[in-house]
RNA sequence: GGAGAGGUGGCCGAGUGGUCGAAGGCACCAGAUUGCUAAUCUGGCGUACUGGCAACGGUACCGAGGGUUCGAAUCCCUCCCUCUCCGCCA
């Protein structure tokens, strides 16, 4: 949620910058009414308050039979409040409705351009492998070893799901391992969250109210399950005032991530890419301000040198306005390659929501300097996404026989095993 | 799921239809004082919105939401959560 004050006070720069991200400059204008009608009925209402504790006070000091007399014109005077009190509830909560539904503000350093068109290559780090024989996609490469099964995946839940078997659930265990151990070296304090949260949390991190159908829910109970662990990891701290010698807290968390995959229908059906329900190391951090943007360079960091500790090639790409999401006011993509497919591979996606989830959620912290309360700025990235992560270790480290060699870095997770081969159970 | 108890400021803990944003204590901050650690005294000490250059005001908030009343932390209803006991259970 962006600060009503900011729009109020700038509302022509507000209307230019919200246009780099498709919001219209009619809705703002819709806002700043909605925002006009609510502080015009908040202040005749608190004026009508005031007068009924004043006058009732002296109501209460008046003798029975001049109480009697004025009783009327009080009750008269209560039913407009309560009248009054229905209107601003109305009018906040149809402010509210609009607020939420504002895109953040993209930092100024962010190129502008629609959709990829502004994304950018920063930097790349490792060569690609080269094969002297035709890679093999990871979806061939794990049928043939018998590491995932994608047939009964499909038979118990449907299109997109699988099973990992075996050396391949095993692999995926230690990938997890050697991240969240390389997190807790980088100071991430590790959690183990809910992965059922209510709309309350999901609406913390902007995932709600816009997100809704991307999400699995229990209807019964106000449920959803996290699309990302990013959502209890931001909300550890909901409504809460922090120390600011506590800043910058680091978080992490591995889970399992569920989303509808509606807008992606018939998109990297194939493999592994893309399920229903994926695992994830996430990282969180609750930064100060001042630090906000070297933080996110730092976060991007921690996320190469998982890349990095795993051979594996990468790339980092700047996102532009077009590209950066809801909730973002910058972000980077980190790619690594995968030869078998033959693609750039996303495994981890690092924004910075400067203070637009820390509003929506509340997370504040004591100001030295000004001895108010102030926001955080939240951040997050994948530390990585393990599906994809899985498929570029597979495609990178398979050997002409079909084996694949477990990268050094993991090892040590794996028992000493140095290859997966067939017969491996 | 059933029965009972309870949810008040950072914490503990009073409170009853009006003068309660809420006694008292602890913690914390500032000042005073005592030749050490410490003790004592005085003052301050919630959040948000809002008016004002400011001084200083207004409103809301005592788990959440409704209701009764001129007036609700205080009475009534619903829900949520915590604790104890019972049942069930990975």
């Amino acid at each position: 949620m962006l600060d009503i004050r900011l729009i109020r006070d700038n509302p022509g720069q507000i209307k230019t910058e919200l246009q780099k991200v498709g919001f219209p400059a009619q809705d703002v204008d819709a806002l700043l009414a909605a925002d006009a009608r609510r502080r015009k009925l908040q202040h005749d209402l608190d004026e009508m308050r005031a007068r009924r504790t004043r006058e009732s006070k002296e109501l209460g000091r008046m003798e029975p039979a001049q109480r009697e007399a004025r009783r009327a014109e009080m009750r008269a005077l209560g039913d407009q409040i309560t009248a009054a009190e229905r209107e601003l509830a109305q009018a906040e909560n149809e402010f509210t409705r609009q607020m939420l539904l504002v895109p953040n503000l993209p930092r100024p350093w962010v190129p502008a351009g629609e959709g990829e068109s502004a994304n950018s290559v920063v930097r790349s780090e490792g060569e690609p492998r080269k094969f002297d024989f035709t890679p093999a996609p990871h979806w061939e490469l794990g049928e043939k070893l018998g590491i995932i099964d994608f047939e009964r995946g499909v038979k118990l839940s449907g299109s997109r799901f699988y099973f990992l078997v075996g050396m391949g659930a095993r692999l995926e265990r230690a990938l997890i391992a050697m991240m969240l151990d390389l997190k807790r070296e980088q100071g991430y304090l590790e959690l183990a969250p809910p992965l059922m949260v209510n709309t309350e949390t999901v609406t913390g991190t902007a995932h709600l109210p816009k997100f809704a159908d991307t999400m699995y829910r229990d209807v019964e109970e106000d449920y959803w399950f996290v699309p990302t662990a990013e959502v209890p990891l931001t909300n550890f701290y909901a409504r809460e005032i922090l120390d600011a010698a506590r800043l910058p807290i680091y978080l992490t968390a591995y889970t399992p991530c569920f989303r509808r995959e509606k807008m992606s229908a018939g998109r990297d059906v194939r493999g592994i890419k893309r399920g229903h329900q994926f695992d994830k190391v996430e990282m969180v951090k609750l930064v100060h301000p001042d630090n906000s943007d070297a933080e996110l360079e730092s976060l991007v960091e921690n996320a190469c040198e998982v890349c990095r500790r795993l051979g594996l090639a990468l790339r980092v790409i700047r996102m532009g306005t077009g590209d950066l999401g809801f909730a973002a006011a910058a972000k980077y993509d980190v790619e690594v390659w995968a030869p078998g497919c033959g693609e750039w591979l996303e495994v981890s996606s690092c924004s910075n929501c400067w203070d637009f989830q820390a509003r929506r959620a509340q997370i504040r912290f004591r100001s030295e300097k000004t001895g108010r309360n102030e926001f955080v700025h939240t951040l997050n990235g994948s530390g990585l996404g393990l599906p994809r992560t899985l498929i570029a270790v597979l495609e990178n480290y398979q050997q002409a026989d079909g084996s694949i060699v477990v990268p050094s870095a993991l090892r040590p997770y794996m028992g000493g095993v140095e290859a997966i081969v067939g017969s491996s159970r």
